[in-house]
DNA sequence: AATGCCATGTAACCGGTTACATGATTTA
DNA sequence: TAAATCATGTAACCGGTTACATGGCATT
């Protein structure tokens, strides 16, 4: 149950139609939760319904119109409300990680090429935020909200940083590696009481 | 679709039962692949009649038995095209930025203790795989199976590393900052243009 | 016989994804 | 007026989650 919070949480910094929120989270937000329209425009209808956002008057709602929408007292308290409640962390769930695990026993053969390409994609997310920061975040912005959104913006640097750090490590760690289409040991025997 | 390559994998490494595949998801595999007993039985339903895996013979097939399955061939082969195949990253999802996006315009009220809490559970994990390391690789490990595991712990490892140092930074962070119920500024504008 | 655990399932739901549909506005 | 684009939706599907059901086996 997020999205309805993140979409809560765009409309407060700015009143927005659905097609304007769906150009914000291709940025901004989306940097750390995306969603497509019609997540968006099927979750605005929910908001609405359950009073916690609301259309701005004057506007005709036919269906080729724009229609922008403002939260609603009780959304800001819904959004505080979720932001201090107590919530687990998903466990890690990564596809990369699981295709190195059978790695180890169908063999290495063509995964490297993809990892190249993994480091390439990371290191270009890397450099993006590099640019957002020194544009966004110079050296003397200090309100508390700056200073909240640089702590997300340095998270999605530090992981990215994380990524290619790591994905040149597994590069080299297979090109040391025979690029066979097995590994050795058959069926991968012994191995599974382990990590 | 990459539950059914998770379990290919564990059964590559050892053929099982439905039941010693979900202990298994709790430890190992789940550690970056999670799944419950409902989606295994399930995926091994589907990769059964896919001709993927098979049950190992001898064995009664009413509803209380054990069955134990054993990959095929093809699955063998679907495993190392699976494994090679390019692949997409997914985006990055995370509950606790977008909270901090949200109290950024709503106020830090009461997140605080979640932080904390978090940070303890990372802690944990950080120290549980620490354990996992040093018991399961020890300096002299270097077959090919056991670096690439390796590899993937090291992983791990690494993301709970940033994590608590991150969750540190942001505590930090937030005992410089006001713990009003809303940052001043009103709603929070100016700031979308921004990340 | 009752209880509890082992083992395998079924069913309903929910959020995210993909494909498609429709009306309104602008531009050629 | 045709085409392209803006803007808002609908429908079907799919994987993950939660709750519940059922049968077998061991213990008391």
């Amino acid at each position: 149950m997020s999205l309805p919070h993140a979409i809560l949480t765009a409309l407060v910094e700015k009143p927005s139609s659905g097609l304007e929120l769906t150009r914000r989270f291709d940025r901004s937000i989306g940097y750390f939760w995306s969603a497509t329209h019609q997540q968006i425009y099927r979750e605005l209808g929910k908001l609405e319904a359950d009073g916690l956002i609301r259309a701005l008057p004057g506007q005709q709602p036919s269906r080729g119109q724009k229609k922008s929408y403002e939260v609603l007292p009780a959304g800001r308290a819904e959004l505080a409300r979720w932001t201090a409640a107590a919530q687990d962390p998903k466990p890690l769930r990564d596809t990369m990680l699981l295709r190195l695990r059978a790695a180890a026993v169908v063999g290495t053969t063509g995964i490297e090429t993809d990892l190249r390409r993994h480091l390439e994609l990371h290191e270009r997310q890397l450099a993006e935020y590099g640019e957002i920061e020194t544009r966004d975040f110079p050296p003397g912005s200090d309100s508390a909200e700056d200073r909240l959104r640089h702590l997300v913006l340095r998270a999605g640097i530090d992981l990215e940083t994380f990524w290619t750090r790591w994905l040149r490590h597994a590069l080299a760690e297979l090109a040391e590696l025979p690029d066979d289409g097995r590994m050795p040991g058959g069926n991968g025997l012994p191995g599974d009481g382990r990590a």
